[in-house]
DNA sequence: ACCTGAACACCGTTCAAGT
DNA sequence: ACCTGAACACCGTTCAAGT
């Protein structure tokens, strides 16, 4: 029944989902918490803390082990994971790019990315260039996801109509195209572009390997 | 000397560059621009409407035209350029997942993009493809980039210091060995991976066009 | 050890009022 | 047309005080 700082990160969560990262505050954390205000700084220094753990507990929130057998398809399946767990929680990536103390999850997250990667032989050059480039990919492509007004084709056309209407004719030719004849087509999702750039993504890293290891191979 | 909504961009922008965004205020937005908060209204309906029309400005200082002649090498400068911004300009960053409403300014930043691809041959799909994974690359680049604590190899060997001191020994071996064997030699800097990400997403993006082109030869 | 009341210095925003 | 004073409902945070 007592509070600790894990009821209170739940509940910052659960406000976080329900009305958004801005309009989570110490007061209305509390109100939920059916504690006062003041409290939540006996269990954290400030609401900057509250936030940090936030995004730690966002890790733990993936799903994922390392595979050492198989980088490629281990990593891919940590990069679908993470992607997901940022598209349901969003406030997760607002968070990301404030937060400069990395906690423990966070780090250890990190470093099984990092040891997939060498346990397969990976240089230290091409692990850090890989790990990099891959969550530089999931991390935008969730900004991304998360800044897209709507999802359906539906709403694209509801909420092109909004844009293209007060626009001098022609002012983007290529974006009326584009959104006439594809994004709204019915059946297409701006989700499912995720899957063929993580794959290209993860076919060039591959290349990469493959000359490094050959490299290597005529140094014999 | 009256005030319009150009000086009062200008101004936030400045304040935003200077203390983050966090502490850009109405009233101390008001203050720099020796007026009172309530003035702001005048000009923009809210708070909001200034965030996004900030967000419009930063697209504007995007150093780029299309060059049709060789989509690879223009598309390439763009993502350069549009780093650039959003590395000078970290606000932009934590702006553009909030912002629901493009502005033209960006509206025209994407036209223009589409348009390099579909005037070089590109489909519809590959288009969209190419699109979505390089913004999404520059973009999470850019957020990572922000979040890093620190830039160059001596800052990074202070910072790690800081945080190996209190963590279970062998808690992350990986990171540990990235740091000290990598990331701590003179002359790494985190920016310089961006080049190797961008050129491995566009020589995946060339070789689907490639593929694609063969696709259609096939058909005639 | 854990919680709170009162207080401070801030916010964004409205609205009626000034020129 | 353009600016402002006063006011409202919020913030995060401190600190001394309660149990």
């Amino acid at each position: 029944m007592a509070l600790n700082r894990e009821k209170i990160i739940v509940a910052a969560i659960q406000l976080a989902k329900k009305d958004g990262l801005e309009s989570l505050s110490m007061r209305k954390l509390a109100s939920k918490l059916k504690i006062e205000a003041m409290s939540l700084y006996y269990h954290f220094k400030n609401k900057d803390q509250i936030l940090s753990a936030l995004v730690d507990h966002a890790f733990k929130l993936i799903d994922w082990k390392p595979d050492k057998n198989n980088w490629k398809t281990s990593a891919r399946d940590r990069c679908v994971s993470l992607r997901k767990v940022l598209n349901a929680n969003p406030w997760a990536v607002s968070l990301l790019d404030s937060r400069r103390n990395p906690g423990l999850e966070t780090l250890k997250h990190h470093d099984q990315m990092l040891g997939l990667f060498r346990q397969n032989g990976f240089s230290l050059k091409l692990t850090a260039h890989a790990y990099a480039i891959l969550d530089s990919y999931v991390f935008g492509f969730a900004v991304q996801e998360n800044s897209l007004p709507v999802s359906n084709s539906d709403d694209i056309a509801e909420m092109s109509e909004s844009i293209f209407s007060d626009m001098p004719p022609d002012f983007i030719p290529h974006m009326m195209e584009m959104t006439m004849n594809y994004y709204m087509k019915p059946g297409y999702s701006f989700a499912a572009e995720f899957d063929f750039g993580l794959d290209l993504v993860l076919d060039g890293i591959e290349k990469e390997f493959n000359e490094e290891r050959q490299y290597s191979k005529e140094l014999i």
